[in-house]
RNA sequence: CGCGGGGUGGAGCAGUCUGGUGGCUCGUCGGGCUCAUAACCCGGAGGUCGUAGGUUCAAAUCCUACCCCCGCAA
């Protein structure tokens, strides 16, 4: 059985690494090529492909896979998985291989389709979400659902902890279902398009905090965008990072955003409702820092002043 | 050569402009107070001030080069 794998991020790498582990033979991995990142402009080459290299697998990195999938085709795959690489993937590869084309999706579809499933569930305030391996379509994330496994968001998750945990799921779920899938006896399910929703990419105005949300939705929104991209407020003309916090009880007055109390370890900010600890937070040119560090220095923050 | 901020005891910062015994908050160690404490009081340890050169009687501070960290942009 000759299989390609296509995936790029972190998320990715349980997935490939359980299909080595588990001795399929893995012919070929296609990623994202390698990008030029940050100030330095350092090359940096995505999670997937050092895996990759560690067992010697050949490795293919087209700028435009649409236009350039002819390597892929060379290595023959009888089955392509992908997860999370990035590109969408012509017809042709789609329907080349003998077992198609899967994919492994980090929510339970038909709800989140798209890029970013993980951060949309947790700043929708989701209390479950899920994996699911189905048949890739030309149309996004559309295919039909071969099997699909729950996942519940508690109120700590934040997208590490919830991309770690969905992504030992997802690897093991494909692990379990790809039998089922060469002996043709897998459930084909279509999606129902009336429950489609869609989990679009984190954009620099997603990122921003809206202070006239409640403190449940403020809350979610940082975890939901903790530890990236990170969620952000302006603060004396400053962009100050939000990285962690929690909702606290205490019924304070004061204008959304405004800072109404000072504690040792937080800095409480009036929401639309109730108020947030802000805990850990990034100030312009300083590294991630709690609270408690930042108030051994000199800093900025005093009761009455306001996020905005 | 994209723009900008920064590297000072274990942590977070001030001091740099205007060279002249390195300071604050926290932590840590010891002692005291207390029924008790993460609270309070007293005392101690711990720093070649990112690296390498240069200027000077004298450099954390001025000049030059390099390394590392971070925000924006991409």
């Amino acid at each position: 059985m000759r299989i390609v794998f296509m995936g790029t991020p972190e998320f990715s790498l349980n997935i490939l690494q359980a299909l080595i582990d588990n001795k399929y033979n893995v012919v070929g991995v296609v990623t994202q090529p390698d990008k030029i990142v940050g100030r330095k402009k350092l090359l940096t080459s995505p999670p997937v492909k050092l895996l990759a290299e560690k067992y010697d697998i050949p490795i293919f990195q087209p700028d435009k896979i649409k236009e350039n999938y002819q390597q892929v085709l060379l290595w023959q795959p009888d089955i392509i998985i992908t997860c999370a690489y990035g590109q969408i993937i012509p017809k042709v590869l789609l329907d080349y291989p003998k077992y198609k084309a899967i994919n492994v999706h980090a929510s339970l579809l038909p709800q989140y389709r798209g890029g970013a499933p993980i951060h949309r569930a947790i700043i929708d305030g989701q209390k479950k979400t899920g994996v699911t391996i189905m048949y890739m379509s030309e149309k996004m994330d559309a295919g039909d659902i071969i099997s699909q496994q729950e996942v519940k968001i508690t109120l700590q998750d934040d997208v590490k902890t919830l991309s770690d945990k969905l992504s030992v799921i997802g690897a093991k779920l494909l692990i379990d279902t790809l039998p089922s899938i060469f002996k043709n006896t897998n459930p084909r399910i279509k999606q129902d398009e009336s429950l489609v929703s869609y989990a679009y990419n984190i954009s620099p105005q997603d990122e921003k905090i809206d202070w006239l949300q409640n403190a449940l939705d403020v809350y979610n929104h940082i975890r939901g965008l903790n530890p990236w991209p990170g969620a952000y407020a302006l603060f004396d003309g400053l962009r100050v990072k939000i990285y962690k916090s929690e909702i606290v009880d205490e019924h304070y007055i004061g204008e959304p955003g405004a800072i109404v109390d000072i504690k040792k370890d937080g800095i409480i900010v009036k929401t639309l409702d109730y108020a947030i600890k802000i805990l850990m937070i990034q100030l312009e040119g300083k590294r991630i820092q709690s609270v408690k560090e930042i108030f051994n220095g000199n800093h900025p923050f005093q009761k009455g002043k306001c996020f905005k």
